[in-house]
DNA sequence: CGGAATCCATAACGATACTG
DNA sequence: CAGTATCGTTATGGATTCCG
């Protein structure tokens, strides 16, 4: 991590602003964060390797954010020009970088887990006595 | 921030892992984080000022996101009973905890802006390479 | 003012089939 | 093995209208 700002939130130019939030829509998004997630975990691994370790994936949905990290820097493909086909994929700098700036809302996410179910079905207990069909 | 697991990456049994990463489907979407921010830095805010501060949120959206992250206790409504109606919105203590949890992935977005861009545009420019109409 | 309800376009995704 | 291509479905989100 860089030089930080010394407000509690970092921005308020909104053309900043817009920038980083299109980064992070599409940088946390549900498979990048698992597949991030993997490649942490494992370091180098294959294609269909990263599509295993990953739970419900489908193989469209991995080629394309798999490309998309390596679009965005965050993923490197290696390609072995052997029969059969063999890529591997890891992480670059920045997407570890990132994995670590991601730990936080992870650790969170596990701290928390509890309180939100709880807060939900208080949430829905209320609901469902304003409609009790 | 409780207490954190010793490893890199905080876990490996797939039932918490699924349920993280559901919480994270929910809370690390375009809307959520934009709202949390605003919350964050205005302190309690009313429903249309909310929808101002938030770029280009639709009231849709607005009304729809401002409910889960109501649901997961993120923040508290309170309604007062005048007219014409007031309806005020603020981030619970938990809310503030993930504000403080993403923080970390705004400054990387922030600081490494720049890197993803150059990225793109070298990663573009090289599949120009192999489709030159 | 703070929504709820409806309609509609399109983007996201999964399943399937095919290829080098 | 590591994809690409196509199709059909579902989810998402904007625009609009109406209501207490």
């Amino acid at each position: 991590m860089t030089a930080v700002s010394p407000k509690p939130w970092p921005d308020a130019d909104p053309r900043v602003d817009a920038l980083v939030n299109d980064v992070i829509g599409r940088v946390a998004d549900k498979w990048t964060m698992l597949i991030l997630e993997v490649l942490a975990d494992h370091g180098e691994l294959r294609f269909t390797r990263v599509g295993k370790l990953v739970p419900g994936i489908s193989q469209k949905m991995l080629t394309q954010t798999l490309r998309q990290m390596e679009r965005d820097g965050l993923v490197v493909r290696t390609v072995h020009p052997v029969i059969p086909p063999r890529v591997e994929y890891r992480l670059t700098e920045l997407g570890l970088s990132l994995g670590a700036a991601f730990c936080g809302v992870w650790t969170w996410a596990e701290d928390n887990l509890e309180r939100i179910e709880t807060a939900r079905r208080s949430f829905d207990a209320r609901q469902d006595l304003l409609t009790p069909p």
